[in-house]
DNA sequence: CCCCTGACGGGCG
DNA sequence: TCGCCCGCCAGGG
């Protein structure tokens, strides 16, 4: 926790099974909104951590946006595998899925 | 040191 | 509702 990619790390971590969260919610939740681009660079970054669920991590849209990076739909999977119903790279009932670290988590 | 890009988000027309 | 533009921090050329 150095006030950096290791927060958002120790946040992502924090994420509950079944849930997912948005990059922004988690930067809001670090420091502003200032950060949301920062928080899917750290991902990018720990996307080779296995012990990082960064697959629970979309965007505001509930969109796999980086399902790419993932390799295939691997990304998709592993929320399915979650009970997560994704489609098109959406996630359903995305609003009802959201976890949001400044309201849940304190 | 300057410029561009990026797993984003919000505002405006 | 959709599309365009600007701002955000960090890294690479």
């Amino acid at each position: 926790m150095e006030n950096n990619f290791d927060d958002i790390y120790q946040v992502v971590k924090l994420i509950p099974f079944g849930r997912v969260s948005s990059y922004g919610a988690i930067a809001e939740y670090l420091g502003g909104k200032r950060g949301a681009r920062i928080v899917g660079w750290a991902m990018n970054a720990a996307h080779t951590d296995d012990s990082i669920p960064a697959h629970r991590v979309v965007n505001r849209n509930g969109v796999l946006t980086g399902k790419a990076f993932f390799g295939g739909n691997k990304m998709q999977e592993l929320l399915e595998a979650e009970g997560i119903i994704v489609k098109n790279d959406k996630i359903q009932h995305f609003k009802d899925l959201f976890w949001s670290p400044t309201k849940e988590l304190l």
